[in-house]
DNA sequence: ACCTGAACACCGTTCAAGT
DNA sequence: ACCTGAACACCGTTCAAGT
């Protein structure tokens, strides 16, 4: 059975194995993905040579295949209204699999797909007013608390507030914080940080 | 040689030659550590049982050790104000070793140091007047911005930057950015729009 | 073209053995 | 108490061999 019959492998199916691996256990292995597909560790190299760096990269592509641009590119609309939306579209996508976030940070963005979607940012960046030279900065601002966020929303409450630690104010917030929906107001108020702040450099 | 005259290992010396090899290299492995002190690897395990993780908690605490919190402490100063300093300390203290913030992501925050920086951090906020269902996700933004800031500062030019893409707004702002003052004022930027959020929050 | 199976270098960890 | 040295399970990658 060295040759199967049909395909059974392909970058994608590869992707998508590694990110239910990352969504279930934190992380992915080569055997492991091998294994969820039912195939030897040494194939996966016919389909993406570029061993597990290539894998990582497949992984965001697929992640944020699904991300909707639309009204965020819309000329029409005030850049502002479009950075709202960019942010959530992109938060969106990301808390699909929020676990993949310290898998994703270790390889550089070089696909298309994202590549596009930060063009798209440094569109609205632009029609925004913000001057050229602080728009890189801009942009990690934005992405730190988009991932930030999306993380955020995944985690339970925090290891250090689980147990009695002798740290008062950390103590007293122990209790909440079973809830998506604040993770997400924690989004929500940093977007409108982020806004205010965009706003700030577009007018000076 | 199996016992040497006079102590040639500790916990300390550990995490700061772990330290060393991620501001070299980006990571570090126990083999790696051990050459650098003269040892075998697993001599390492007699000072820090916990093995990988253990020395990435002492890493953290190491690199948290020079922190100054002082003002930040004062209860005297306005509490944004006090804002202000706990994240300008807290980012200098990280952009030291830049390179070990995916290290430390991957292991939750139990050092006594550090928690008490955390400690620091939520009293700024109470005093800020945020509420307490909402500190969580404050202190969760704070974090990804100061974080995001101290490795943006030490990146050089992104790579999606660097190479003639089709994409006209990524392009147009690859060229300057070799400035480090820049990263800062990007930080700063984030710092006032942070405070601006907090604000909003301790008012409403 | 596509998968196997053996092989290699390497990492993290354990543990008996030395002093 | 503290370091050695051998050992083990595991990971990422390569490559000749099969169909």
């Amino acid at each position: 059975m060295a040759r199967p019959k049909q395909r059974i492998l392909s970058p994608t199916l590869i992707a998508e194995a590694a990110l239910r691996l990352v969504a279930k256990h934190g992380d992915f292995t080569i055997p492991g993905v091998a294994a969820a597909l039912g195939v030897h560790p040494s194939s996966l190299y016919h389909h993406l040579p570029g061993g597990r760096l290539a894998i990582v990269h497949r992984m965001r592509e697929e992640l944020y295949a699904g991300i909707e641009l639309g009204a965020a590119l819309d000329a029409e609309r005030p850049p502002l209204d479009r950075l709202r939306l960019w942010m959530r579209a992109y938060r969106a996508a990301t808390a699909r699999v929020p676990a993949v976030v310290p898998v994703l940070v270790g390889a550089p963005v070089e696909d298309a797909r994202t590549l596009a979607i930060y063009e798209a940012l440094f569109v609205i960046l632009r029609d925004a007013g913000v001057p050229p030279e602080q728009r890189v900065a801009c942009s990690a601002m934005i992405d730190a608390v988009v991932l930030g966020s999306a993380v955020d929303a995944a985690s339970p409450v925090p290891l250090w507030l689980s147990d009695g630690h002798p740290l008062p104010e950390l103590r007293s917030v122990a209790a909440p914080d079973d809830d998506r929906d604040r993770a997400l107001a924690g989004f929500e108020l940093a977007v409108e940080a982020v806004v205010a702040a965009v706003r700030a450099l577009g007018t000076a």
